[in-house]
This record gives C-alpha cells, sequence and structure tokens, in this order.
DNA sequence: TATGAATGAGTTTTCATTCAT
DNA sequence: TATGAATGAAAACTCATTCAT
C-alpha cells in the first residue's frame, strides 16, 4: 500500500501524483487510504517516512563493521555501499530526490524537517571514530573531509547519470565502477595525506 | 507569460502545476496561453527552454575572457559564476532541477534532447584552450578534471542548501564564499599537480 | 441556473444540497458552476442573495402606494402581501427559512449580514411616514407596534403551516384567509386605539 | 451518544450531518452507532424522540401546578417556560425547528407524525380547564385565544433572535425579559377583557 | 455488545483544453 | 491576437453502511 504510492510519489513527483492512480495500484478502496492517511500530504510523509527508514536501515545493516578508521577508506566503502542503494531502492531514492526539490509549500516545512534529522544523523555515523590523523598538516582537516564527501557525492551521481536509463548494466559493472571510484579517491588521497606513510588502508586499520 | 509559468512549474513541478494558475498569475485568457503554445506540455517545453537559453545567456555574457587557461582557476571561476546564476535566477534553476527528474514519460525525451544539447555545449566550452599540463604526470588527466568539477558541483550544492532559505545572506557574504570555495580547490591543486611549479595562476597563464 | 440552485438548496438545506443534483438540474457542466461561484458556499450566498432581492423587489412592484398611513392598516396590508409572496415564492422563502437555522459555521456570518441589512431596511420602510396617533395614551407606542408586528407573522406562520401541504388551497381560500386576518387585527385594534374614533382607514388615510 | 448526535443535527441539519462526526464526537464506533441505530435516519428519529420527550419532560416538572386558569396567565407563564427551555436546550430546540423544514422526504412524514401528536398533546394540556369567561363578548373566543397564543411565539422568537449570539445575557436579563412579556400581554389584555373586572390573575383564579 | 477495517458511490473542487466571438 | 464561457474527466476527499472478529 505504501509501496504503491512511493512508486506513484517517486514517478510523478508530489503535484503530479495520484491518488486514484496509487489505490488501483494497491488494489485497495479510496476510502481506506484516507481512513489510514487522511490526507494526500500525510500519505506523502508517511510514504517519505518509509522511504529514509529502509534507506538507513539498508545501509546499517549492510555497512561493514567495524567502520573503516581511515576517513578516506570509509569514504570509498560508505560512497559505494549508497551508490548501491540507489539502484537497491530506485524508486526510493527518487522519491527522496523530487522530495527535496519539488514540494509544495504546504509539506515544505514537514520534508525538512525529516531531511534535517537524518543528515544529524548521517553525519554523526560517519565521523563516528574517525581517523584524519594523515591528512597533511597544512590542510584544513574539516575542509578536507568535505571535499571527500563532496566529490564522492558528484561520483555517485555521475555514475547513477549515466546508468539512467540502464540501471542493469550497472550491476554487470559494478567491480569497474567501484575501481574506478577508488582511483578517483587514491588521486584525492595523494592529495591530502602526508608522503612517506602508508596508503593502504589494511594497517592503518589495525593501527 | 513564460515568467509566470516558470514560477508555476519550478514551484509545483510539471505535474503539480495547473495552467490555470498560470493564466492567474500572468493576467491573460485561458484562450491565449493555448492559442499560444498549444499545450501545458509545449508550454513546459517553452519555459525550459526559455530558461536554458537565460542562463547560457546570463554565462557567455558574464564569464570573464579570455577564459583562464588553468583547468583549475577555470573550475574556480565558471563554479562562482555558476553557483551566483543559482542565486540570480532561483525560480529557473529549481525548473531544471525538477524537469531533470519528474518529468512524466510524455515529455522525458524531448526535455533530455535539450539538456543533453546544452550540456555538451557546455563541456566543449569549458574544455576550450583548457591547460591540462601541469597534472602531475602519474595522474589519469580525464579523471582529475572530472574529480575538480565533480566536486566544484557539490560544493556548490553544498552552498546551495546552506544558503537555501536565506539567499539574501549568500549575497552577503559572496566574497567569503568565493574564498572558501578557492580554499577548498587550493586543496585539490596541491594533490593533483606537480611539485614546484607555480601555483598561482597569472604566472601560468603567460607560461 | 441560480433557479436550480435555489430549488436545491431550499429542499435539501446547505449541507444535504448536492452541487452535482444542481448541475444536473441546470443542465450545465460541473466546471461551469465552480467557474462562474467559485465554491458551493458562493454559490449559496448568491442563491440567498436572489431570493432576498426578488422577495424585495416584488414587494416593492406590489405594495400599493401610498402605503396606508394607519399602522394596523398598514400591518394587515403588508402581511396579506407576505403570506402571498410566501406562495408565489414557495422555494425561495423555504432557502430563507432554512438560511436562517441551519447555516454551518462557515456561512453563519455572511447569511447574517445580509440578514441584517434586509431586516434593517424593511424595518425603516414599515415606519416610514407610519401613523402611530390613534393608539391608546397609556399605551407604549413601540411596543404596541411589536406587537402587532409579531402577531402578524405568527398568523402568518400559522397558515403557512395550515396550508403547508396543499399550497393551492391557499389560492382558493385567500379572500376567507384576509378577511379572517383582518378580523385578528380588528380585536387587536379594538384593544390598542381610543374609542370614539374612527376604525375604518379610508378617512383616516385622508387625514 | 445520543447527545452527540443531537449536536450534530442540530448544527448541520439532516443532510448536512455527518455519521462519521457524530462517532468520533461521542468517542464510538462506526459499527456501534448503526447496531445501536441501523441507519441514518433511525439515528435522526432516536434523537428527535429524545429531544421532543426531554422537552416535554422538563415542562411538566417545571410548569407551576396548578396551571393558572385565566388563559393570559396561562400564555405568560408557559411562554415565559418556553422561552427558558429554548436557552435551557439550545442543542435540541434547533434540531427541532430544522427538522420541521428540512428533512428530506424520507424522514418528513415520520417527522411529521411526531410532531402532530406532540402539538396535539400541548394543545389539549394548555387548553385543560381554562377559563375564557372574561373575553369580551363580541369576541371570537377561539380567534382571541389564537392571537394570544401566536403573539406569545411571536414574541419568543424575538427574544430568541435579540439574544442568538449571547445567550448567556438572556439569562442575566430574564427579569425584564420576563416584566416585558408580561406588558405586552397587559396591552393584549386592556384589548381583549371587559372592562371593569379584575386585571389580576389571583382573584379570578378564585372566581 | 463492541470494534474498526473496508467499501464504493458520493461529495466538492480543479484540471487541461476547446470554441464561438 | 485575445477573450472567457463552457466542458467533462479527473482530482482529493467524505459518505453511510457492512462485516468479520
Amino acid at each position: 500500500m505504501l509501496e504503491a504510492a512511493i512508486r506513484e510519489f517517486a514517478e510523478k513527483g508530489y503535484g503530479g501524483a495520484s491518488t486514484n492512480a496509487i489505490v488501483r495500484e494497491a488494489g485497495i478502496s479510496k476510502g481506506l487510504l484516507f481512513h489510514y492517511f487522511g490526507s494526500k500530504k500525510d500519505l506523502f510523509l508517511a510514504a517519505l517516512d518509509r522511504c529514509l527508514e529502509v534507506q538507513m536501515d539498508y545501509f546499517l545493516r549492510n555497512v561493514k563493521t567495524p567502520y573503516p578508521p581511515d576517513v578516506i577508506d570509509r569514504v570509498i566503502e560508505w560512497g559505494a555501499l549508497k551508490l548501491e542503494m540507489v539502484y537497491r531502492f530506485p524508486l526510493m531514492h527518487r522519491l527522496l530526490l523530487s522530495a527535496l526539490l519539488e514540494t509544495p509549500p504546504e509539506v515544505r516545512p514537514e520534508v525538512e524537517r525529516r531531511f534535517a534529522v537524518v543528515a544529524e544523523r548521517s553525519w554523526r555515523l560517519f565521523l563516528e571514530g574517525i581517523d584524519l590523523s594523515r591528512f597533511r598538516d597544512d590542510i584544513d582537516k574539516a575542509k578536507a573531509v568535505e571535499l571527500l564527501v563532496v566529490a564522492m557525492e558528484g561520483l555517485q551521481r555521475k555514475y547513477v547519470e549515466r546508468y539512467r536509463d540502464r540501471p542493469a548494466d550497472l550491476i554487470r559493472d559494478a567491480e569497474r565502477v567501484f575501481a574506478e571510484v577508488k582511483e578517483y579517491m587514491e588521486i584525492m588521497r595523494h592529495g591530502l595525506y602526508r608522503r612517506g606513510e602508508p596508503m593502504a588502508s589494511g594497517p592503518a586499520r589495525l593501527a
């Protein structure tokens, strides 16, 4: 039932989505939908909540623990996992994107609150026990981290874009993409880390 | 008239937008709108075209010429200009974003064609006469460029996000933001460029 | 079009009325109704306005001029005319009644404003050039007038009630009813006026 | 439970009332309501019955006995009591009014039967042991009685109207209103009764 | 007794679009 | 060019009522 709503909202956006289409797809009656959710707006927020929750759950269940302490290792690993999630939950991903930018004013504040909560939580998780010690001393560490994250997100977007119309291929090319992402990140590492230190994450992790 | 359409599409997305609201806002008659544009779809495409055109025009008129040959200088300058454009044409920016991800199937292909054209043109422009010679030799230059662009886009997104609800402040903070962006990019430069070469762009341009 | 609305509102009350039924009856499209009136509420107010206006018009066109100066003559004549109007515009009469007592809170204030305006106007008209000189001196004239009006309204209600289900008969019995009403009012006159003065209105009118 | 129904029917009329709103207000389940009452129609009739019964009960418990034999005394006393009831049971009063004039055809006959029964009973009660002997001989006694009743009802309506939006004030002004009503009725008495007879009701009762 | 999920026809309202003027 | 009345399908939402538990 929420599933049908998610599909519809993801495909048409909030304004374009039709509760009629949702009930048709879900095979339930008009009345029931509104009995449960009260209004289109609340239905949308419920769908949004489900997406955020499912994504977070999947992430927590599938992220390798203990998290890689090295910041770049962590960015690589988590970035790859998030990219995977885009393809595992494509509709949810679209819903989240569309929720961010084309929500009508009446829904906007509630949407933003939810995103803020999740963002805050994600960021705290990302920083948990992270090792920033290998950054060069002449670098602003906060900025360096942000640069890494921002670059990784950009790469994700690039791949999402590239494989938009043939998501199956991304799975086929998964390894190559992962290798590429690593390559990009190694370039970053080269620039951000001190020389002469071990580049591989293995030993670092034990340190 | 198109202005009203752009506002409506930007705020509500394609599906959520209402031609009624557009004519009300534009102060014209229902008939006239359809006389001009024939259908909601065509109106949307016209609005989209206007956005792309206005953005491109603004960019071409405001970009410093000759373009900085150094790739990082160019990324910085063009990135700053594009960030400025987000705030100069916020509705257009929203329309473009929303066009990318929540267009219904009937409009999708035409939207994509337009974006492809513009993207191709932008990319060619960006690469025109660019100087990639200072990248370290052990670096894949294409990847390095992509990393730069991707990071810059990410930074733009970060600032857009940060100033979403108080766009006026972005203007006030413009210089500080620009300085910050430069800082991020200098970090990148440090990693990607060969040592011992002049970092400032001025002399490099003459070189 | 308003006619159909008046019939529906009169028969079902505001809440029970259906705009569907109205458009069906009026032979127009759903959209047109809302194009003209915007909402059920506004449609109702338009219907109400029409009723008040039609009633007032009819009254002004059919009331004998110059108005009988003697207050009881005037009460009789105007009362008879108003009773006639109930049967000439039965639906409008019902709408007015129902508007007075079962309007939902959202419409209530606007309804009351309209009634207040009409009531004030009617009352001013009624008092215009009226002759209260023949009331006994020991009587509060304002109270006496009110008593007359109130009694006349009560009689109207009585006849409306009595002929509710066979309005045609009221027309047949019109003269008898009129005679009866006069009889009641003569009883009142007997009690309220000074003795020994001419009872007939004829001479008084000339005085 | 009936209470909630009475409130809803009183405020919205039969057609406008919602069983949903009733169960919400009453804090019971949908099923239970229909288990008890079977249908909206039957629920309405039950609510109506309750109103009539409560009103009649209250009247019988609060009317002074023995009833004043003098017709005008009785009209005054009963009229005052009925006016009081309007303010003691405002919702019930509204329901009764609205039941009289905007009941849909399916409910109409049953409503009318109930009102007829109560009206007949009330009228019989009113006439029970009444003393009409002091009317002037040249007056149709039946008409005189009706005039009295009708005038009293009209006065009630006047006060209801006047205090509609501030029912509390009516209670505050109760005595003054009662005195006013008496004044009106004394005017009537003056006109309808024979001269030179005692006006006070006390002795008359013994006569 | 009592629940509340479930229904589907009903509601009011808005939609994109047409067309005579 | 320009209007705005007109349409009817579809929108969001509510209705009275049922029924398995």
